[in-house]
DNA sequence: ATAAAAATCCAAAACGTTTCGGATTTTGTT
DNA sequence: AACAAAATCCGAAACGTTTTGGATTTTTAT
């Protein structure tokens, strides 16, 4: 493995010369440069990452924190998209990114934050956290830069990116009573996610703004799990029958309803409209189409590397990113649509 | 930032036996080592792995080299099972996952190798790599340990993991012919595929065993792709008008196949059977739910990080994994099954 | 009590890079 | 020609570890 010192020898001159040369410094002459730079190339040189890491104290990778990287939560491909943003914008950049899983075999008894430093990420991304998880917490109280996906959450150090989850659920709310639907009813994943709060709010608004009453008994907690839901689903269907249509925050969960229905015997969209929210692949797959609020994960992750690595630079102006949330009409809610 | 030195100075003795109580070494007194052991825990520390890295001349970090993890990609989730399998394993014996994705922007002209080297990871697993691919020539060359997918090339420090791609294939087909089909068409990948070669192997074999002849008219190239399959299975049904049955090289593809005889008016399976290969989550929400060869991408994710890491740690046995698949039967072959 | 053996410790070098501060050479000005 | 200024170079220290080869102390055996 050749390194700086071979290259110095072979061009007769200091290590530092050759150092500053292939940094691009201007006190170096530009035949020089030239020379180490060929005899470099020559030599099949490449820097070592570590040494180089060491002493300017950083190591131009940053973390990937997601929760629950497991083979069941491969259905739900919205880590994957997040994971394929922020690969793209740090391959853009030449960072890298190097993934940590927590939940995954809970032994590795490591906190977020000694995580970090015994790997030296210059910062982290942290995907999937619950609001009430322990990582959290030391997010904030660490110093170690970072950008949460989903929970607003604003420091000196700390960033987010999420959707105008208030404005998506209304989107689908009115799409709804467009439709016609006068008894909507509300499947909501946990209370301990920032986007079930917003979510909920958007539906409030947008039914208040029709002139609409707002039923507590007809929102349901579905945990984000499609058997939950599609149980909720049914109880609510046999208990409250004027339901025409659901709003669900996720799509997942939209598919327990349609499972739902279809076990009642109800037919969709005729009988029970259903809009869901995330646009997963599926959600175009499953007879019928489904409707939904589509988010644009890949972007949410691309944006979020671009705002860790502009705030590790320096030069982020602010420290949150809000993205548009787009409504996607399918056969789930309107018949014979396109 | 917390170091080794400073713990030499609380605890009153050498930094070289603070290394060594840390590093579980038999030559320090028990009792020292636990004074160590406790100032460490009290000043918070966490050893710097490039330090450690630089001069153990290993990282314990293994690069993951993916290709095509673009935005589209993400409706065919290989990549990122398997991505979840490895970093299970890696997470389990405390290694790291770095992810260096090649399509993504490819003004990124680094080489394989440069890659690995520069990052210092000790070494990689290489997964949708196409044979032609000029990354896999250096991979035999260099001298970087790594694990293939799906690519059976073996070497000093060249291993991989694959599943028995014809007996799968074999399973495929002999299902559809134990349900009566006689003329059974098949949709393979591109020929740069090593798993088509096999499955097209596979398909052959079978239709021998039962004594059925393989007409190579029957056999179209979907390229892995859903619209390309669509129209090539529109031109067989039409021009070979006997075919009853379908066998897809992927579960992607067999999707086109399905909306090809949608479009033809065909039922399915009365008067057209699929089957696909992969098991992605898309083929049990389809209507029919489709009939696959299942592979545990998860479980290849894991065998290759497993493998890769005996490798590196000169424990391997063999340098070859090959895993079972697993014949699901759904509704796109056979009517109300379960 | 003494020598040998075992246990415990440590100084210094090494890993490959960047950077500080200054040294040397070249160029420009008068 | 003489000096100042600019351009070009370099030695040495530093980053935080591990490891080598030995030094020192304690224990054991006689």
């Amino acid at each position: 493995m050749t390194t700086i010192k071979d290259i110095a020898k072979a061009a007769g001159v200091s290590i530092t010369t050759v150092s500053r040369a292939l940094n691009g410094y201007s006190d170096v002459n530009e035949k020089t440069r030239q020379k180490i730079i060929e005899i470099a190339k020559q030599l099949n040189y490449s820097p070592n990452t570590l040494a180089r890491g060491l002493v300017m104290n950083k190591s131009k990778t940053i973390g990937l924190l997601v929760s629950g990287l497991t083979r069941e939560s491969t259905k739900d491909n919205f880590t994957f998209e997040v994971l394929a943003g922020v690969n793209q914008y740090v391959s853009e950049v030449d960072y890298d990114m190097v993934l940590f899983s927590t939940t995954s075999t809970k032994q590795r008894e490591k906190t977020y934050t000694q995580l970090c430093r015994e790997r030296r990420v210059d910062g982290a991304i942290l995907q999937g956290i619950r609001v009430d998880d322990p990582y959290l917490q030391e997010v904030v109280e660490s110093n170690i830069p970072c950008v949460l996906i989903d929970i607003p959450i604003e420091s000196e150090t700390v960033g987010y990116v999420t959707t105008d989850n208030v404005l998506g659920a209304k989107k689908a709310v009115q799409h709804l009573i467009s439709l016609g639907h006068r008894h909507i009813a509300m499947i909501n994943g946990y209370e301990f996610a920032f986007v079930s709060e917003q979510r909920l709010k958007g539906f409030q608004e947008a039914l208040f703004e029709a002139g609409l009453p707002f039923h507590e008994h007809l929102v349901a907690n579905g945990a984000f799990k499609e058997e939950r839901a599609e149980q909720e689903a049914v109880r609510l269907l046999t208990q409250h029958p004027e339901i025409t249509a659901f709003f669900c925050a996720s799509d997942l969960m939209a598919l327990g309803v349609m499972k739902a229905a279809k076990t009642l015997g109800k037919r969709i969209p005729e009988e029970i409209a259903i809009i869901g929210y995330d646009d997963i692949i599926l959600a175009s797959y499953t007879t019928p189409p489904l409707s939904t609020i589509a988010q644009n994960k890949f972007a949410m992750g691309y944006e979020a590397a671009k705002l860790l690595i502009e705030m590790l630079e320096g030069k982020a102006q602010s420290h949150i990113k809000i993205l548009e949330t787009e409504l996607k009409i399918r056969e789930s809610t309107v018949k014979n649509h396109g």
